[in-house]
DNA sequence: GACAATGTTACAGT
DNA sequence: CACTGTAACATTGT
């Protein structure tokens, strides 16, 4: 599913042809049967309206990821915000070729900007640009793994100051670290060797050090093999990712544990209502 | 027809 | 109050 591998590759690729390109139509069928009618969300009729108004003959200036956002900057201090969620995937010119097909973007130059999603769990939004900071999950997303700034130092003092959280917990808490999901806390975690109920303010200092590597490491390792595409995922021109060929234990249940010398069988456990999948033989619980 | 899939949030609990 | 855990919700394929 679109975590922050896979939002960012279908970001970059979008970024190479919508850029300059004005919307000239838009059209959806989100709010058909949904419950969702009083939402902000284009599943609400009203809401679909009005952000079809406000997007019409605007003109896209740039493209953003913010953890498992995408934005879509216009150039009418507009931002669009969609979160793909599990099975969502945004595409250039795909309009015709499949079923799931629930919000077209027609573009200046007759091409389409559509998003596909088969559950139907997507979000779309749009907030004036400079007030981004105010929207009720953007304004509050922790800082992005991958940012220049972010370093073992303030991933200490945020994952260690969640008193009692599970280290899968913190790493999964958006308003903490934004981007990673159910797919990269497991690898991180077998990778560092940290059973995911660990408490967080258990894990020695120093081993926040492997943390911060195994997490760099890791998601640019799957942003190179154009993200994870054991579920639905597509990139922003149809294709997989390769990242799923690479899984140490997501998904791997039952299997023996693929580090060097270690004989355990991965084990699944559900924390905080997600699947955690880990080894009991090397991860060790603090 | 129950169940599973996951991000987010409302709410209950410590 | 601050923080965490749990349940529910969005929807549909299996």
């Amino acid at each position: 599913m679109p975590e922050l591998p896979e939002v960012h590759t279908t970001v970059e690729g979008l970024k190479r042809v919508i850029i300059g390109k004005t919307i000239k139509a838009v059209w959806s069928d989100f709010y058909v049967g949904s419950t969702y009618s009083n939402g902000e969300n284009i599943k609400n009729k009203k809401y679909f309206e009005k952000f079809r108004k406000i997007v019409r003959n605007a003109k896209i200036k740039s493209l953003e990821r913010r953890g498992k956002n995408i934005l879509i900057h216009l150039n009418n201090n507009q931002t669009i915000i969609i979160h793909m969620k599990m099975t969502g995937n945004l595409m250039f010119g795909r309009h015709l070729d499949n079923k799931y097909i629930h919000l077209i973007f027609s573009l200046s130059n007759k091409k389409y900007l559509v998003l596909s999603d088969m559950r139907k769990f997507a979000s779309v939004t749009i907030s004036k640009t400079n007030e981004l900071h105010l929207h009720s999950t953007i304004g509050k997303l922790g800082p992005d793994p991958l940012d220049a700034k972010f370093d073992t130092k303030k991933l200490f003092e945020i994952v260690h100051n969640k008193k009692g959280a599970p280290i899968k917990s913190a790493l999964l808490d958006q308003t903490a670290i934004a981007g990673i999901g159910n797919i990269y806390s497991d690898e991180i975690l077998w990778q560092t060797g940290i059973h995911p109920l660990s408490k967080t303010d258990k894990i020695p200092g120093k081993k926040f050090t492997e943390i911060f590597k195994a997490m760099q490491q890791i998601l640019r390792f799957s942003i190179k093999q154009g993200g994870d595409s054991k579920s639905d995922y597509r990139n922003a021109f149809g294709e997989k990712g390769s990242f799923q060929n690479f899984h140490k234990v997501y998904g791997k249940k039952g299997q023996k544990c693929p580090k060097k010398n270690c004989s355990g069988i991965i084990e699944r456990l559900v924390v905080r209502g997600r699947s955690a999948h880990f080894c009991p033989q090397h991860q060790i619980k603090y």
